[in-house]
DNA sequence: TCAAAAGTGTTTAGCATACACCCATGC
DNA sequence: GCATGGGTGTATGCTAAACACTTTTGA
């Protein structure tokens, strides 16, 4: 019951401190085995699962409230971070079931509250390196967890549909900029990058063509080192030359696989 | 006087009917004398304009509120609208400043009030038929014209800002869809297709390749009608095939001019 | 008859694609 | 030694870009 009274207080601080009517919901992708993994939270103590989110603080601006909400499920800060689309829909949810769902007594919240209210939400997505997160379910969920992209279930609310515009979105933004930076370890091979562009696309990709392309581009270093362990010739190692990856991010032109 | 309480009628509708701290805003695009136009309306009694904007009724969708908008201030429906980013700046304006400009007698409105706090705005931008569009100003405004994009002048809020990334996204759309269809009149020329995407794109096309490149995609319908009046030759009058054109808009795929 | 703009096809260059052999590593 | 997967270069085809002359029209 204590966890309860936590869940109330909680409810109230937002109730009072931001901004009605609106939340934000974060589509966090990680790159983990070859598959593409999106963060999710199991709501209260049922096994139905959502997007991590959270409101907007009165005075503080959309953005800032999706970095918080990222780093207060990641820990992480400084990754990428975008906004890609709004729902507006007034018949998204009813907060109402929300509240049986996770055993919240209505009462706590006067009829008006706007949180009982229809809500529009500005959805985030976030491209994060899966082994730096340190990730924690927030006070409404029991667990926070990676699942593969292929194997989201059904959510609660339109967070399917958010997943999967997140990721249309994703895939539009690979023509017109690197993506590798905030998903891949420091250093990392070719034929990973390579993992990571196929997964993102969902088709194969020619080698040669591949590694011609990244590097005419003009954004990746090639090390001295390459990586042992497996049974085959080492892959080397690259690692992206920061400002010239800024760079290319900037322009926003030509940048097809 | 009379004008003021219509005014002050009209502030208590949108306060108690409305989503509180949303708006939305909308960048109207039309396409005359070879220039992208974009419609404004001159704040209150004041010389200084805005984008066309309103409020989002308690159970009105989002997108249902945009249409709305831009059917009042052109009397077109069925037109290309579509969001392109939330606005979610606690200081993008102080409705404060926002009220003396109107010359809004701020005790109409209880401090309460939700008009007087941050708004965050949903942007959206429209494709509309120059010819058509009958524009009317709204209750806040005096004034509803079209301006030569490279013309806009210093706008109130950050809604220059809103202007150059709807234009900045129209030009991104251009290489997934075709454009067109909402800009121009039923029958058009190459030529006159031509000078839109030129204007839009911001640079000269070549004639042959152009009109190669068009053709290519299958969309265009060539009329046995020529466009006569002007000293040269008379150029073939065009229509888009509207099945194709749809067509093209869902693949979203290559369209690159 | 002249100026202005439209109709039309071919050549070229650059980029994307397809493709194969050798090499290093761990078991 | 052998299976696995990485390193590397070339040939081909297709699409994009460059380019000029003739025709029609209104003034």
């Amino acid at each position: 019951m204590d966890n309860y009274k936590l869940i109330n207080e909680h409810l109230k601080k937002i109730e009072n401190e931001t901004v009605p009517q609106v939340s934000i919901d974060c589509t966090v992708f990680g790159f983990h085995d070859n598959q593409l993994k999106v963060l999710l939270l199991s709501w209260g103590h049922t096994d139905k699962w959502c997007l991590p989110g959270g409101r907007i603080f009165h005075h503080e601006h959309a953005d800032e409230a999706a970095v918080r909400i990222l780093k207060e499920r990641t820990s992480l800060e400084d990754v990428f971070l975008q906004q890609f689309h709004t729902f507006g829909d007034s018949q998204r949810y009813k907060n109402e079931s929300l509240f049986n769902t996770l055993s919240i007594d209505p009462s706590w919240l006067s009829s008006e509250s706007h949180l009982l209210k229809r809500t529009i939400s500005i959805g985030y997505y976030a491209l994060v390196n899966f082994e730096q997160a340190r990730i924690r379910p927030d006070e409404f969920s029991e667990a926070c967890s990676w699942w593969d992209v292929k194997e989201v279930p059904e959510l609660l609310f339109d967070h399917n549909n958010m997943v999967q515009l997140a990721l249309k979105t994703l895939r539009r933004q690979l023509n017109y900029q690197p993506v590798g930076y905030n998903l891949l370890s420091e250093k990392f091979t070719m034929p990973e990058l390579q993992r990571l562009y196929e997964t993102l696309l969902g088709r194969e990709l020619d080698r040669r063509n591949f590694q011609k392309k990244m590097l005419s581009y003009d954004i990746l270093e090639r090390l001295d080192e390459r990586k042992t362990g497996s049974a085959n010739k080492s892959p080397f190692l690259y690692r992206f030359v920061r400002e010239k990856y800024e760079e290319a991010l900037k322009e926003e032109i030509l940048f097809g696989v």
